[in-house]
DNA sequence: CACGAGACCTGTTCGC
DNA sequence: TGCGAACAGGTCTCGT
């Protein structure tokens, strides 16, 4: 489910706080509940339980699509993958249903990972690094300029919304933000990496920060009954508008599957260069 | 190295 | 109405 902007979305919700709850910064986790066994990536759920009584949550940020929640001495490391939430409530509410780890903190509060799909993962590590450093750089990293970008595209052969899509290469993209980031850019989704001209991984690293900065400012997108909160998903231009006309050209949408992902596009705005 | 398929999971929507 | 198929914001692993 969520990419980027919905992970940078909550990450800055638990942190600030809202309308809903406090901010969670400071607060001391009485104990935390396994009802998943396998949402726990590491360590064991014993440890695991073990080692966060008694903690105290301080900074809370974002990494790629990761959630990242500092502790003394100890890294909390959160993905939500496809159906994945961070809800806060209060200990006397009974725990929902999916819902898959449970964080009792103080002043009656509880942090509870709701995830129907059990694809989510939670690790407790001293360095998260361990897990963190497979990621690629941060898509608005001032020093990912249009060169590094263009060169790092043009050294592998590879198409470019499996590429997007790949965390090695850049982090935080995901299925909608990529669609809306190569339709903007105007670039065929199978289009070979090291076919883009300078001014091409310009415009495409542009559009990148263009899709994303709109998402965070919407607060992320809300689909069916996952993840509630943004809006993004008024303003789609393709992901998911198959057969609608292209708000730039009017051409109908199409759908194509790549790597096993429902991919949109403008076949006129989007051509594929022979 | 690059790509495709299968696995991990549950819930909703679509087509007959 | 019922029921199976298709689909869903992600990632890992294996085979070619």
């Amino acid at each position: 489910m969520p990419e980027l902007p919905e992970v940078e979305s909550i990450a800055n919700r638990l942190r600030m706080g809202s309308e809903q709850h406090p901010p969670l910064i400071g607060e001391r986790i009485l104990s935390a509940q396994v009802l998943w066994q396998r949402s726990v990536a590491h360590p064991s759920p014993e440890t695991f339980i073990q080692k966060l009584k008694g903690q105290t949550i301080g900074d809370i940020r974002r990494r790629g699509k990761f959630l990242v929640i500092d502790l003394a001495g100890l890294t909390l490391l959160i993905h939500l993958r496809m159906s994945g939430d961070l809800w806060v409530e209060s200990v006397s509410q009974p725990i929902a249903p999916h819902s898959r780890v449970c964080f009792d903190l103080s002043q009656n509060l509880r942090l509870t990972f709701h995830d129907p799909r059990k694809f989510g993962r939670v690790w407790l590590l001293e360095d998260p690094n361990e897990v963190l450093r497979e990621l690629g750089p941060e898509p608005f990293d001032p020093l990912l300029n249009a060169e590094v970008f263009s060169q790092r595209l043009r050294k592998l052969h590879r198409q470019l919304k499996p590429l997007l899509l790949d965390q090695r290469f850049l982090a935080g993209l995901g299925n909608i933000y990529t669609d809306e980031a190569l339709h903007c850019a105007g670039l065929h989704p199978l289009m070979s990496s090291n076919q883009l001209s300078l001014a091409q991984a310009a415009r495409l690293l542009a559009c990148i920060r263009e899709v994303l900065g709109e998402g965070i400012r919407r607060n992320g997108a809300s689909i069916d009954w996952v993840y509630r909160g943004g809006d993004l998903q008024n303003y789609f231009r393709v992901y998911q508008r198959t057969g609608l006309p292209c708000p730039r050209c009017g051409t109908p949408i199409e759908r194509i599957t790549v790597g096993q992902r429902g991919t949109h596009f403008c076949p006129e705005c989007q051509p594929l260069a022979p």
